[in-house]
DNA sequence: TGCCAGGGCTGGG
DNA sequence: CCCAGCCATGGC
């Protein structure tokens, strides 16, 4: 790789771009031209896998270093070593057959944590409708290749915390909006510090992102696993949650304590990267779910 | 306890 | 075409 050059390629074994980037762990990436385009920090970047070689990679301006990306992609981290720590059973075969190669994000904090209180009863498809609008209207412009859309940076708490809930509701997000604008103001005023949670215990990490308005134990586990580098952290939404009930508990329906318990113990330390595979799995076959005796898993299919 | 609060997309009628 | 359902959090 040359200095100040606007490619790169990166080496990368066993990464399935495509799923990594579309698994709704981050929510500006989009597919164009057989490239994956989106926005880190503040550089526009495309990315494209190709076999056997790695991942190239453009940026609209020239870089002489491209650690940014190798920490974002978690490029260098050993797959088969955490692959390794999973539990040897049945859904977990199943899981990781299905889409080897897909990998956890390291994300900014900020962008990430405000991304999931925007999240909240959202499907990605309108997160990411929202969060294109909060960026055109509040994040900083970026330069672009010649002849492409301008485009923006996520905004600065700072940013949103000198708006208003009016402004940030016509960005579509709703009764999530006083949410945000709290949150950033939060951040912005220092209250908390979001770079320095990997720094803590998991424990009080957490304890400290639920403090924050619009943030629950689903929001802040998400934040912990894909912003904060926690891999046991472990996110339970309405998927994970059915990959659970349908591959683990069959039979009975385990109350939320014992399901705790469940994914504190059974997982292992990577806990968050499993869970990142039975979501990808049951969204993969959520419609096709062939073992349904509920009503909504009946009309699903 | 149970309902409700945006809203855009999906699936079914 | 229309309409119910989806969805994680906080407030009532």
């Amino acid at each position: 790789m040359r200095p100040h050059d606007t490619q790169t390629l990166l080496p990368a074994h066993d990464y399935d771009l495509a799923a990594t980037l579309s698994s709704g762990q981050a929510f500006r990436w989009r597919e164009r031209d057989g490239w994956w385009e989106g926005v880190i920090g503040a550089r526009w970047v495309r990315l494209q896998h190709r076999d056997d070689q790695g991942i190239a990679a453009e940026t609209a301006v020239p870089q002489n270093d491209w650690q940014w990306l190798r920490d974002y992609l978690q490029a260098d981290l050993d797959l088969d070593s955490v692959l390794r720590t999973f539990p040897d059973d049945e859904p977990m075969r199943a899981s990781v057959a299905a889409c080897r190669g897909l990998r956890l994000l390291r994300q900014e904090p900020w962008e990430c944590l405000a991304s999931f209180i925007l999240s909240s009863t959202k499907q990605i498809v309108q997160i990411q409708q929202i969060i294109g609008l909060l960026c055109e209207r509040f994040g900083a412009p970026l330069p672009t290749p010649p002849g492409r859309a301008p485009l923006h940076a996520f905004p600065t708490a700072a940013r949103l915390a000198a708006a208003s809930e009016g402004e940030l509701r016509a960005c579509k997000m709703g009764f999530r909006a006083p949410n945000l604008l709290a949150t950033a103001r939060q951040v912005a005023d220092e209250k908390i510090d979001l770079k320095s949670l990997r720094l803590c215990s998991v424990e009080d990490a957490r304890e400290r992102l639920v403090q924050l308005p619009g943030v629950g134990p689903k929001i802040a586990n998400c934040v912990l696993l894909f912003a904060c580098g926690f891999p046991q952290a472990f996110p339970v939404d309405v998927w994970v949650m059915k990959a659970l009930r349908q591959l683990y508990f069959p039979k009975r329906r385990p109350s939320p304590a014992r399901l705790r318990r469940f994914v504190a113990t059974h997982f292992g330390p990577n806990a968050g990267y499993a869970q990142q595979y039975l979501f990808h799995y049951m969204r993969l076959n959520g419609r096709a779910a062939p073992q349904q005796t509920s009503t909504a898993a009946r009309r699903r299919a």
